[in-house]
DNA sequence: GTCTATAGTTCGATAGAC
DNA sequence: GTCTATCGAACTATAGAC
C-alpha cells in the first residue's frame, strides 16, 4: 500500500507551513520584501530551503501568501472601524485613523505591502484588496448620502478616491520613516471635505 | 584597422532601438503588457528576437523604457495644464481633466501603465513618476494657500492625496472599459472640496 | 503527475562593415 | 582580414491540460 498521509503528519505539515509564513512575515516586517529570500526564510523557520517548495510552488507564491495573510487582518481592522454605527464623518475618520495608525506602527511592513516593487503576483493582490477596502468605504458613503448627512455623489467613485488618497499619502512617510506631524489630520480634513461634510473639523 | 562604429551605423542602431520601443508601445496600447512578448515586439519591428537584446538587457528593461517614454509625455501634458496661471481651483481641475481625459482616450495603455501587474522594474518607475505628478500638484496647492484662495494645509500631503485619488478612481473604468458618466465630475468635486475650495461647483 | 505549449534568454554561424 | 550586428534555432523555465 502506498504511503498515506496521516492526520498527525498533516498537522505537522500545517505547522511547518505556518512557520514558513510567519518567518517570512517577520523578515518582510524587518527589511521588506527584498530581504525575504527563500534561504533566509527557511533558516528562520528552522528547515532546509528546499522544504519551502513542498508548501509553495515559487517564491512569488510565498510572497503572495504573506500579503494575503497580513492584509486580510488589515481589512478586518478597517471593517471593524467602519462598521461601527455613527455618522459617516466619524466612520470615515475611523477608517483613516485605523489604517494609517496601524501602518505607522509597522512602517517597513506596511511599505512593503503597499508599494514596494515586487513580484507581479503581489501586484495582482494589491488590486484585489484595494477593492475590498473600497467596498467598505463605499458602504459608509452610501449610508451617509441616504441619511442626508452627505450631498448626493457617486459613492464608488468617492470611495475609490478616498482609498487611493490614503494609500498614496502613506507611501513616502512609510518609506522614509518620518512623517509630518499633521499628516493624518491633513488627510482626515481632506477626506471629510472631499465627501462633503459641512464642518470638516475633527478635533 | 579594427572595426569602429561609424555615425551612420550608430544612426541605424538608434532608429532600430526606437522602432523596438515604438512596436512595444503599440502592443501595450492594444493588449497590455501581457501581450508584449519579445517575439511579437521583434516581429512588429521587423527584426529577429535576439536583436532586441542588443538594445535591452532584459524584457523588464524594455517594458521599463516603454513606461518611461509614455509617462514622460503624460507628465509634460499635466505640467502644461497646471502651469497655466489661474486660481488653484482651475489648475487642479485642469490637472484632473487632462490626466483622466488622456487616459480614457487610450484605456488599455493607461491601465497597463497605471496598474497592470508586471515586472518590479515598472513598479519602481510608477513610484518615481507618481512623485513627479505630486510635485506638480503640490506647487499649485502652495500657490493657492499663499494667495489665500485655499485654507492653510500641508501641500505635499494634499497633493499626494489628490494624485492617489485620481489614479485609484481611474483603475476600474480603464480596466473594464466602462466608466460612470459622472466619474470625472465626481472626482473634480471631491478634489476641490478636499483642498478647501469654498464653492466646489465647476459647471 | 506527466506532457505540451509558450516565452525569455543564450549562442554559434553568417553576412556585412571597416 | 578582422570585428561586429544580426539571425534564428536551441536551451531553460514556467503554466496549463489531460
Amino acid at each position: 500500500m502506498a504511503y498515506r498521509r496521516t492526520a498527525q503528519i498533516q498537522a505537522r505539515l500545517d505547522t511547518q507551513r505556518a512557520a514558513i509564513v510567519y518567518a517570512a512575515i517577520e523578515l518582510v516586517g524587518e527589511s521588506g520584501y527584498g530581504a525575504c529570500s527563500i534561504v533566509r526564510v527557511a533558516a528562520r523557520a528552522g528547515i532546509a530551503a528546499g522544504t519551502v517548495y513542498n508548501h509553495f510552488g515559487s517564491k512569488g507564491d510565498l510572497l503572495a501568501e504573506v500579503f494575503r495573510v497580513v492584509v486580510t487582518r488589515e481589512v478586518e481592522a478597517v471593517r471593524a472601524a467602519v462598521t461601527a454605527s455613527g455618522r459617516a464623518a466619524e466612520r470615515v475618520t475611523a477608517v483613516i485613523e485605523t489604517f494609517a495608525g496601524r501602518a505607522m506602527k509597522s512602517p517597513r511592513l506596511a511599505y512593503a505591502l503597499l508599494a514596494e516593487p515586487v513580484d507581479p503576483k503581489v501586484d495582482a493582490l494589491r488590486l484585489e484588496f484595494r477593492q475590498a477596502f473600497t467596498d467598505l468605504v463605499a458602504a459608509a458613503v452610501v449610508d451617509g448620502v441616504a441619511s442626508g448627512e452627505l450631498p448626493p455623489q457617486n459613492p464608488v467613485v468617492t470611495a475609490s478616491a478616498l482609498v487611493g488618497a490614503i494609500g498614496e499619502v502613506l507611501i513616502d512617510p512609510l518609506d522614509t520613516g518620518g512623517s509630518a506631524p499633521d499628516m493624518v489630520s491633513t488627510v482626515i480634513t481632506f477626506a471629510l471635505r472631499g465627501i462633503g461634510v459641512h464642518d470638516a473639523s475633527h478635533a
